[in-house]
DNA sequence: GTCTATACACCGATAGAC
DNA sequence: GTCTATCGGTGTATAGAC
């Protein structure tokens, strides 16, 4: 009826699938609330993917990393005339405002992130090793503008800062404290200033 | 035909269910893979729980909560003649241990927490404030044997250890990179100690 | 008090109508 | 190509036998 391209479907569904998480958790995704999501018919699912386990390695590839970048992206070099030490609290700090207004998507994520662990652990850890590169490239961006040199491999430094970001995600969806969480990164950015010189 | 009190099966049912979890994932984690687990009839679980939530709720409040102690006493204070440095990292140390044997177990916990988080915020967030009290209590008294003090209000720096806690389980279940964890650690190990004079 | 049998909803997946 | 109807299986929960 609709004759839409493989793809746009591919993508609807996928799109829909990640706001039926966010909004009713991952074991509540099933087949047919992510269709209705979609306002599709049942068959259209598997039409555009085999099994649902298609669609979560789908998802969890596209999906989380796209966030995870947007996140690191946040996080990457503004304004050039600050110390180092302001730039990484500045990139933190938007990292924390998108946790902030949407909560529920970055749960979601992390619920994604733990079924990829479960069902392909390769998958998940390769997805890690792109957030560390990704890292790296913005603490040297960082280090260029601040005219500074890390003294530590920068891949030791972004494997560090990724597991930084992590517990800030973590700890946030568990309590949400706003002024503790801006402690803990006025923290980090203190020591990892201090990482350069 | 067994005879046993309530609290006895009560407790061996939660214990399955954590074996199973850890074993299959929450998502598998059905009444009957539970019974099946605990070896016990179906209608068993009805007469101790009075819904599969309700165990659930049981779960998080008592194990998540005895299972995180259980990582902070490993990271509570040993030998006394040493530096904070040295302490604080040990008491890491010990944590990726504890990490390293029972990476299951750490992950059935996070997909607990997660669960809770879905069903009773509250819940988690109390749990999340005890732990802060207990890291408050395990870093006064190693800054006791140090003989130094904390230049911060110790909570704040319970929260951000917990929050490290955080990051180091998070992405140690993420991509199990022994290495990255202890180098980590001793970033961790550094910055805290900073912390104190 | 304990367990078996079963009710009933919902799941993923597919066959077959159009 | 698209959608509806349905299959087989599993989920939680309970009624009722013992």
């Amino acid at each position: 009826m609709r004759r839409l391209p493989l793809a746009v479907r591919r993508a609807e569904l996928i799109d829909a699938a990640v706001r039926v998480i966010a909004r009713d958790g991952l074991a509540k995704a099933s087949t047919r609330a992510i269709v209705a999501e979609a306002d599709m018919p049942l068959g259209a699912f598997h039409y555009v993917f085999r099994t649902r386990e298609d669609m979560m390695r789908a998802l969890v590839t596209e999906v989380v990393d796209k966030e995870r970048s947007a996140a690191l992206a946040a996080f990457e070099a503004q304004g050039s005339d600050t110390d180092l030490r302001s730039m990484l609290r500045a990139g933190l700090g938007s990292y924390l405002a998108l946790l902030k207004t949407r909560p529920d998507l970055e749960l979601a994520m992390l619920e994604v992130a733990l079924y990829g662990v479960r069902h392909d652990a390769t998958m998940v850890a390769d997805q890690w090793q792109s957030y560390h590169r990704a890292a790296a490239e913005g603490l040297e961006k960082a280090a260029e503008l601040c005219g500074v040199t890390w003294r530590q491999p920068i891949e030791h430094v972004a494997q560090s800062l990724i597991s930084a970001f992590d517990g800030i995600t973590l700890t946030w969806i568990a309590i949400r404290d706003a002024e503790a969480a801006e402690r803990h990164m006025d923290f980090l950015a203190d020591s990892f200033a201090r990482l350069a010189s």
